[in-house]
DNA sequence: CCAGACGTTGTT
DNA sequence: GTCTGG
DNA sequence: CCAGACGTTGTT
DNA sequence: GTCTGG
């Protein structure tokens, strides 16, 4: 699954590779984006459109948001969102959790992560437009799997711009999970993460044995 | 019949 | 789409 | 995802 | 246990 990621990159090194044209918001690194906040999101209007969404879309039972949601089920269930409301979530690295032990994932490159995501949309009548998205998750492979059974959905940079089309009629399904888990690299790092107000430089980096005692508190 | 809803994750 | 509730 | 809370009553 | 908040 996904329940925290990290973006730090410029804002300015976020606009250059995702093509957008311009931002008109201030935006603060971020290394312990969790569900409920505000996070970046790029939708496609014009050119790129580079969004603050709010992260859980409000289930119509009134029960817990929906933070992601199973790609292999998004047709069926949120038919309407996964065929004209697709987005991308620019991330450095996501993390997840084994045994509440978390881990950082990241390109072995350092290039971005391009989470693929669903949207709502909700214009409050003074023509303010407020956000939510969700992030879709797919089957991890063999070695991400032994973390977590569950990971995001890596658009492939290539496909960004179909993905993010939403006059294309596509199959969604041939564009998830073609990111190779070989490109990424993993490790764990400080339990300081599980809590989100712990925000900041060095939060997403290896945990080596000298810092190992720090996560039991 | 129609209207309205429609998730996910984990389980030392 | 497909299921549930009325 | 994790951490932390977790009820009840009445009220124009 | 199960929900909420971030």
């Amino acid at each position: 699954m996904c329940g925290g990621f990290a973006i730090f990159s410029s804002i300015n090194d976020i606009i250059k590779y995702y093509n957008i044209l311009n931002c008109e918001f201030n935006f603060n690194p971020n290394y312990n984006a969790s569900p409920g906040q505000n996070i970046l999101s790029i939708k496609s209007g014009i050119s790129n459109i580079l969004c603050k969404m709010n992260w859980g879309i409000e289930s119509s039972n009134k029960k817990r948001k929906i933070t992601n949601i199973r790609s292999e089920t998004v047709a069926k269930n949120f038919n309407h969102l996964i065929s004209q409301k697709r987005c991308i979530i620019p991330a450095n690295g996501f993390y997840e959790w084994k045994n509440r032990k978390p881990y950082y994932i990241k390109s072995k490159k350092n290039e971005f992560l391009n989470l693929g995501g669903v949207f709502t949309e909700w214009n409050d009548g003074t023509g303010k437009i407020f956000y939510k998205t969700a992030i879709l998750t797919t089957c991890s492979q063999k070695r991400l799997y032994e973390i977590h059974n569950r990971k995001p959905v890596v658009i492939n940079y290539n496909d960004i711009n179909l993905w993010l089309d939403s006059q294309k009629n596509i199959n969604p399904n041939t564009l998830v999970d073609k990111f190779p888990e070989e490109n990424l690299e993993f490790y764990r790092v400080s339990a300081q993460v599980n809590k989100y107000w712990n925000n900041f430089p060095g939060l997403n980096e290896k945990l080596t044995d000298i810092y190992e005692t720090p996560d039991l508190f």
